[in-house]
DNA sequence: CTTGACCCTTACCTTACGTGATACCCTATT
DNA sequence: AATAGGGTATCACGTAAGGTAAGGGTCAAG
């Protein structure tokens, strides 16, 4: 009996000597007995207590509470342990919520790294970009440019590399492997559409039944001028410029 | 400028002036002018690093790391919200794991709830409880009568008391209707087929297709008879024993 | 000039220990 | 028997983010 001294309890129950002391100090776990020289020994009844003061600490209990589980008999350990979830799944929901906030946080954070025009033409050098600029509004009107780079802008840079990634490595390969092969088929018709799909995206117009069946046609007809090529590597802005000239054409076309 | 008291500022931000104070000593937010009298006096800055302040305090933020994020421009937000938001899904899944230790625990401790045998013949009182047992172990055997009482303490609570709700309210109800309709037909047979099934789960037998095949020809007599009513109501320990001496019955049966 | 509202600083309390500092105890080896 | 080593004791400070209280100063209105 007692056999064990503060350091044998505290590494067979894996925790630290001052843990110990601060139980016995608190009341949670009294040695059984003080040797002359106040050394603490525990029994075997001590290690047990221990193992269930460890299995609620492991449930985040508050030591009080436990001290008071495991000497009040009459205490209601199952509605303390409903009542524990209760409030670890409060504390559950509300890492959910903390974790959405940080999503969006991060969305509207890298949102504001696209506010760079730069970013709008990553890869292109400066004055080229420039010299672009000036040329496209020259053509199409500052306005019509600046409206484009403004949409563009609310887009997150993930978001928008995945639907350049997409247009560039798999619609347009895929459609350049057809034309060889099968250019008149549907699935080349899907592809275009599915085209003009993520270009609305890009251009900030809403996906209209109408306007797509529209772009369908007019793919085609883009299709046998050989024109689909150009939107590979294209850099957004190329692309939102192309599909306002396909949408002023279109609308031009509706006032007929 | 600087028109905000401490109680104005607290009340503003929903904090309290103590706070005020410790964020003014640890440096995170110094007012933007101390009177003579040493009061302290915020500007619109200072109220919008509040805002700030108060911003990552929700999600958790330690007020130092506040204070580095806010102070030094060059300070990677999106790394440390990423690394946030990492810390934060950890604590979810040890959450996680906690209810799950909780709830297997709250089980083991319905279960330990049914370790009374009184529990097993909730509603009777205890003098017939003694006298039916006494003659049960007569007519069956004492080992008998034990086993099944063992058998029927591994179940918790709740789930008994679900397969018996479902036996005498749903089955039971619906067998009688029957019974005056058409006491031959097709659901009658799968009524009698799920109560022999509930009754074996409590009789811990596992569900073997041939033993409930041969259950519910016998359930067909047992209706033919009018034996069926006594489910009704039966106390677990007399479902026990009833379900025996049919197994019993099917044993003998085979062995000729 | 007083009163009540506001403000200041200092300091102790909370949780569940970690980390010393200082001093005592025990056992084995020299 | 002295000493070295490891074990043990108590005391006390530090942690994070304030709550609470004590004791005293300031300000504007009546």
């Amino acid at each position: 009996m007692d056999n064990y001294s503060v350091k044998k309890l505290s590494k067979l129950a894996g925790v630290s000597v001052r843990t110990l002391h601060l139980y016995d100090k608190m009341g949670l776990l009294k040695p059984s007995v003080r040797t002359e020289a106040r050394y603490r020994l525990y029994g075997e009844k001590e290690l047990l207590r221990l193992q269930q003061i460890l299995f609620y600490r492991e449930l985040d209990f508050p030591l009080k509470e436990i001290g008071a589980i495991l000497d009040d008999p009459a205490f209601d350990i199952v509605q303390a342990l409903e009542g524990h979830k209760k409030a670890l799944l409060a504390r559950r929901e509300r890492i959910n919520t903390l974790v959405g906030t940080i999503e969006k946080t991060l969305v509207t954070l890298k949102n504001n790294t696209m506010l760079q025009v730069e970013d709008l033409y990553e890869g292109i050098s400066p004055e080229k970009v420039q010299a672009w600029r000036t040329e496209a509004m020259a053509k199409w009107g500052k306005e019509t440019v600046l409206e484009a780079e403004e949409n563009l802008r609310s887009f997150s840079k993930e978001e928008m590399d995945g639907l350049k990634t997409e247009l560039n490595d798999n619609i347009t390969a895929r459609l350049t492997a057809l034309m060889h092969t099968d250019p008149k088929g549907p699935e080349v018709q899907e592809l275009i559409a599915r085209r003009y799909q993520i270009i609305l995206r890009l251009t900030g117009g809403q996906i209209k039944m109408e306007k797509l069946e529209y772009f369908r046609k007019l793919g085609e007809l883009y299709v046998e001028d050989n024109r689909y090529t150009p939107v590979n590597g294209m850099p957004s802005m190329e692309l939102a410029l192309f599909i306002k000239e396909a949408t002023d054409h279109y609308v031009s076309e509706q006032k007929k």
